[in-house]
DNA sequence: ATTATGGATACTGTATACAATCTCTTGGCT
DNA sequence: AGCCAAGAGATTGTATACAGTATCCATAAT
């Protein structure tokens, strides 16, 4: 998670003839996406550019170009010179980027039983099916994946790209609110996304968009308000 | 518009110590940004950091920053080691998008019709009044910046903080949807403007959501897709 | 003519250096 | 003891340098 990245996957013998590599920027902002969502990098914690350089063993520059990536999906904070930490949410502010969040989920809900796209509901099946599996078997660690594998999956459901990515934002972005969740709020949450697949397979959009716009209000209710900024 | 920026406004005598000078990189940010609005970077332009860097008198780190930041709005366009484009539309794009902002519009009417913030609905009155003069006198030029005032303010009526932000980086991306307006577009458009502060003056709730949604998607109707990506 | 090939040029990616600013501690004063 | 000031250390902001790729054009071969 926090080893040194390096310049290319050093895969056969020496490849610098970079050719598929992406910039430090992309694999640095990833290192550091990742640590938020797995906790190791907490809210508030501070980013340190030296450190963060030195970690990843490469320059400040490429870590100062990821910070203002982040910085533009709201993961991070940054203060002009003073830095950056990692974004707080307030109980105030979860709760509008859940209205929020919630409303997207909701149309893309309807955008998806209206198209029914054979292929991607068999994906949706398919990972509906594992969930449901991981429960049973109180594989609760799974379910962090396999929550953001339906979201995905079912956002591509929708067919537009604007709102894939704003979801995908948004969803990162509350994330923290999710983390370490038990298997009662996994059942339950496991069981709406059910429901809202049943819905988008009826072709019945207004279901659908209803079923998932209350899927992340609930989520949101089913965990009192932490994590104050 | 493309001048050098000077490490601060140059207000007295020399004043290097900077005390309230925000860093170059939201400077440039927001010279592109303004150069993209206002038409003079047009879709498919390349911008070139050497370039940018010498045409605002300062090093090519701020560019590139200012570059990421561009980059995750999606008013630009970057490919590894091939550098940044200005964004362009496809319809398909376009369409998309435009659904997008009016699902957010609409709820954030919704919202603001809710809360029915006196204070905000002067102000809206008053941009209300200010285009409706303009357009009477068919001074054409003022009403793209009335138009964003008054979705800012709207936006703000409905005080959701990830809403307002979101909503703006939707309006600014779609920005080049909507350049060079006529004044029979822009009549419609401020009729409708109108319709939907008085739902949301009359605190129905749900008229003003499916007003603001449709003042979207018309907007759009009423522009034959183009600016093809 | 068309397509390859070579190299020159332009540009992006990364690292390093230095300047400006902030933060925290130390010392002195009340 | 408590508070203000000065200075040292830490950290961000900006500039510059160089390396790695991409792009383009001239030239040559088919």
């Amino acid at each position: 998670m926090l080893e040194p990245i390096s310049p290319s996957p050093p895969a056969l013998a020496s490849r610098p003839v970079g050719k598929e590599h992406s910039p430090l920027r992309d694999k640095v902002a990833g290192e550091i996406r990742a640590a938020i969502q797995a906790g190791v990098f907490k809210p508030g914690d501070r980013l340190v550019e030296d450190r963060l350089a030195e970690q990843f063993g490469v320059s400040r520059n490429p870590v100062r170009e990821a910070i203002r990536t982040l910085a533009s999906e709201a993961l991070i904070e940054v203060t002009a010179r003073r830095g950056a930490v990692v974004a707080s949410l307030s109980p105030q502010e979860a709760e509008e980027l859940l209205e929020v969040r919630a409303t997207l989920e909701g149309a893309n809900a309807r955008l998806a039983a209206r198209r029914r796209d054979p292929k991607t509901i068999d994906q949706l099946k398919e990972i509906l099916a594992r969930g449901s599996s991981a429960i049973e078997a109180k594989r609760v660690d799974e379910l962090a994946a396999l929550n953001d594998a339906f979201h995905t999956h079912l956002a591509q459901a929708g067919c537009n790209r604007v709102l894939v990515d704003l979801m995908k934002t948004l969803r990162d972005r509350s994330g923290p609110l999710f983390r370490g969740i038990g298997l009662e709020f996994a059942t339950e949450s496991w069981a709406e996304h059910a429901s809202i697949l049943r819905a988008v397979i009826a072709g019945d959009a207004e279901l659908a968009s209803l079923l998932a716009y209350r899927h992340v209000l609930n989520a949101g209710t089913r965990r009192p308000p932490e994590e104050a900024g």
